[in-house]
DNA sequence: ACTTTGAGTGTACGCATGTTCACTGATTTC
DNA sequence: GAAATCAGTGAACATGCGTACACTCAAAGT
């Protein structure tokens, strides 16, 4: 390597190389889903010929593993953000909403990867998320269960709130993520959809429960 | 053709032939998934020579139209057949959760294929699904309406409500679809599941309302 | 009877893929 | 400053792909 970084020392031009193979995977993802991306259109997109990918990840299957970790770290930063947020408290449904919105948007295509490839991906990927998924419910489920509304409800009942919770977040990542770009009316609709939705969960099992 | 079918009358063997195609598509998208189906692989598995797929279908984005319309003719049938049935007056939640396992195990493959092409599909047959869930939403909106207890909902509330139900179905239909053959125990629970969830839906939107 | 039709065949092509191998040369180690 | 390391190179391979083309030979049409 002789022109892009000549002074970079090693392990850190490494480790960029290793982020731009991730994120040409996760952008090429997009347009075909991550099983159609072929390990040299990567490799090409990364400006790297296809037997460095080698030096990297040991098959795509690693790389869409890798692609998983970082997209849920993504979410998990989130939910320990929203967790100091005081507001939280005060109305966890409105927040949430925004959270989820603010979230997606942010980082949209790693949503994109998680809600496209749960379901269209390689096995093993498929696999990983649903785990992911699962532990991601337990997580939200320790959250909710502090909540004043909800402190002494059953924690089968808190586990199925936040599954379901989770699922919404899910479907409404899917229709962020299919939203026509420049349109944030749309967003503005989704936004308040999912709202609609966290509401009725939860005055639906706050009724049904009495 | 001379040894599998010799007195077959020349449309019903290329009728013979085209089910023969689409069936092996089916067969091979859930392992898969559609988009990695090659059209040799699907000509070979329907024991057909490459070039005679073309016989049939222009190219494998077609295959994966007729697919879709072949599992939406199979939903279709399902919601018919349900509106007929007297019990769904009483009891639209348990009838829908019945009618929904039962329809999914019987052609299981087709809701899969939903499922999966829903999101991980190619272009062409994303946009198709969409499209034909959108117009079963109002499908239903209008078997929903009719109802004893929703009657004099707003038609907005009533699309809203449909909307859940089939994000629902296709929820519960991904659960069953990736559920491990030969354990009924579990499809039991995701059934009881299905039912709780449209439960909730329907008792959090009368609360809601007044 | 004889001609036409068209579902299915077989060969051949150019192209993209995953993986192998021996290599280069700057950075790190000593 | 010499030796070792190792991220990235480049050529070569076998394989599977989509599609073009000329073909066969029963069934359907006349």
């Amino acid at each position: 390597m002789s022109e892009s970084a000549q002074s970079a020392p090693r392990q850190a031009q490494k480790e960029r190389t290793r982020q731009a193979i991730l994120a040409s995977a996760l952008e090429l993802s997009q347009e075909q889903g991550f099983a159609q991306v072929s390990l040299r259109q990567v490799s090409r997109h990364a400006g790297v010929v296809p037997t460095a990918f080698y030096r990297h990840f040991e098959s795509m299957d690693q790389l869409g593993l890798a692609l998983v970790e970082q997209s849920f770290s993504t979410l998990r930063r989130m939910i320990r953000d929203a967790q100091r947020d005081p507001q939280v408290f005060d109305n966890i449904i409105d927040a949430a909403a925004d959270v989820l919105v603010e979230a997606v948007k942010q980082s949209k295509a790693h949503f994109a990867f998680v809600a496209r490839e749960r379901v269209g991906g390689p096995e093993v990927v498929r696999t990983a998320i649903r785990h992911e998924l699962d532990l991601f419910v337990s997580e939200l489920a320790v959250v909710l269960a502090r909540l004043p509304n909800i402190e002494n409800w059953s924690s089968d009942d808190v586990q199925m709130v936040s599954r379901l919770f989770v699922r919404n977040m899910v479907s409404n990542a899917e229709e962020v993520v299919e939203m026509p770009d420049g349109r944030p009316d749309l967003e503005e609709q989704i936004k308040e959809g999912a709202r609609r939705q966290m509401r009725l969960i939860v005055v639906g099992f706050r009724d049904w429960r009495s």
